[in-house]
DNA sequence: CTTGTTTATGTTATCGTTATCACAAAACGT
DNA sequence: ACGTTTTGTGATAACGATAACATAAACAAG
């Protein structure tokens, strides 16, 4: 039965309960002063006439609204999804709404999205990486609300960050292996300029290999982001076509490292036998393969959990105008997959 | 440089182009009737200015949002994931913005989450699931919007649906295992009244078991939702040790069957000579693993586009008023993992 | 009993955009 | 050339909540 008449506001809240608009505006924050059995008259006649806050309308007035725009690479993506429940969570008590938007790995898309996002006038924004187009920079400078940077440790940051260096991650890992005694080897990674992370991961990487004096050679190009379990399943294929002697593969992410060990499994290559697997994220299907896959834990909840945190400071003035770089600090994790 | 003055308006904007600020308004509009040459002197004005269009502004005055409220179970789920990308591919061009909520599998978290989001007034509501509780049914019926339900076929709608019925759905895979010769077949879902889903899916296994007269004892409880791999797993070293002789197991998603199959690779049961597994989801990892996993692909970004070109159709009145229902033919893919 | 403070509520004006009505000028049809 | 439609623009008021200020009553302190 929806109503056909116009749906009631605070005035008509106000007649039926007896008193004036402001003071049902009033019963419905929660730290203002009313008395308590007005508030309940008011709270009842408002459930009685089927009353909804209009947010639209009070975001206007107080020129503050109850935003926080988001974006992320993908929203099908777990780490990308961690991090956002975090936030979110973290978001929820102070009665902040994301407004989420994916950039499919462009800044291009991003530079659309962040324009779309800054309408809504929103209370903060936060993104995802450290990259951005010269217009994005100048809009997200020019919206005078605090910007948050996540998961990268931008040389120019735009305001705030809570990330950690991809590069240095990865540098761990080839450490790891070169440790265990291995030289031979490969990185499986994304093409495009794209996904700037994970030509981060690449230039650790090479950085690494280099700090070592071995070959980075063996540098494997997946396609554009998102490279999934598919692309790395492909891509080993083709490094086992073309360097056979390869003894140990570090992966962009987890997924595309499980798409590597079954590739191996379907040759009848024995992982971490012939070759040790490594890859990036700590997503779930790397703890419970056989064999669990070496990764590393980026820490997504963390991640949402400090930029919350850090917001809602900015937002209480708690925090000063100095902008913030919270690190995060990876952890690796060895696992059934490398020696 | 966070300008401290105050935000350009239109009225601003006005002032500089020459016009009034009702021309302004018209500019933005794309559909409005303006002078090419003044268009242009007006956009020219407010990139210059650095003005940015308030939403909120534009969305109280004309008593339309451009918001459309979504909630699903959980963002890191790459079945909701895609529906909800499909979704926003589809409202992008009407310049629709998506409120997104997760419900955590909770319909009382779900009718906090309504509530919030109908405080924004979108102009439809869609929502993963019909079971809801009576408050929020009451809620999204009495909000005067179009409301949307996904991925079920409630019996008794809120509105228009989009969906599919996955009891049917895990029938058909019933029947493909009998008619492989296999009987003894267990069921692996989650124990809890909260996923319905996952509900839903196991009815559906009981009754096709009675309807070819065989026992539908071997039902394995895996917790609460979200059931994933590691629940799965855990729930495959139960059945095992309490029914070594069971010849199939069906899971209530690709996740937890990946799990089980890990299982079985531990104990060195070999999938699909000893156990036959099935899923549903059509999940990456089943397509990717070693055996394949056969399932049952719900199509979740075709539920996103239909419901999608539903609500652009009810938005433009194109569509009357009577409900749609829509069905979705879930495939049902024949994999490794199964005879 | 006066004065100061706290508590509870009301009045007025306004946030920035746009629906609506109004109107002049240009384009069109006959 | 004259009525009619189309095109382009402006003036005014309003969407629904609340910031800012005002006020009355109750209460405390001296």
């Amino acid at each position: 039965m929806p109503s056909l008449r116009k749906a009631p506001t605070m005035t008509d809240v106000a007649r039926v309960a007896g008193v004036s608009p402001m003071t049902v505006s009033r019963a419905f924050k929660p730290g203002a002063r009313v008395n308590d059995q007005t508030r309940a008259r008011i709270l009842e006649a408002a459930e009685h006439l089927g009353y909804v806050f209009d947010s639209t309308a009070s975001n206007l007035r107080s020129q503050k609204t109850d935003f926080v725009a988001v974006t992320i690479p993908s929203l099908n993506n777990a780490n990308f999804a961690d991090t956002v429940g975090a936030l979110n969570e973290g978001l929820q008590a102070r009665g902040l709404q994301i407004l989420l938007g994916y950039t499919n790995y462009d800044i291009h898309e991003e530079e659309r999205l962040v324009a779309q996002l800054l309408r809504h006038k929103p209370q903060a924004v936060i993104v995802t990486g450290g990259r951005h187009t010269p217009r994005t920079r100048h809009l997200l400078l020019s919206a005078a609300v605090p910007v948050i940077e996540t998961w990268d440790l931008p040389e120019t940051p735009l305001g705030h960050v809570v990330g950690f260096s991809n590069a240095d991650a990865v540098q761990a890992m080839v450490d790891h292996f070169v440790r265990k005694g291995l030289t031979r080897i490969a990185f499986i990674g994304g093409d495009a300029d794209r996904d700037t992370r994970g030509l981060d991961r690449r230039r650790g990487f090479v950085a690494a290999m280099q700090r070592h004096r071995l070959e980075a050679t063996r540098l494997i190009a997946a396609g554009p982001p998102p490279i999934s379990m598919r692309e790395g399943a492909e891509a080993m294929h083709r490094l086992l076509d073309s360097a056979p002697d390869t003894e140990a593969v570090i992966c962009v992410s987890d997924l595309s490292a499980f798409g590597a060990l079954s590739a191996c499994q379907r040759r009848g290559i024995d992982v971490p036998g012939q070759i040790s697997i490594a890859g990036f994220g700590n997503y779930e299907v790397g703890a419970i393969c056989v064999p669990s896959i070496t990764t590393i834990d980026p820490l997504p909840r963390q991640i949402g959990a400090f930029a919350a945190e850090l917001l809602c400071d900015l937002l209480d003035e708690k925090a000063d105008d100095m902008p913030v770089r919270r690190h995060i600090l990876p952890q690796l994790l060895i696992r059934e997959s490398s020696i």
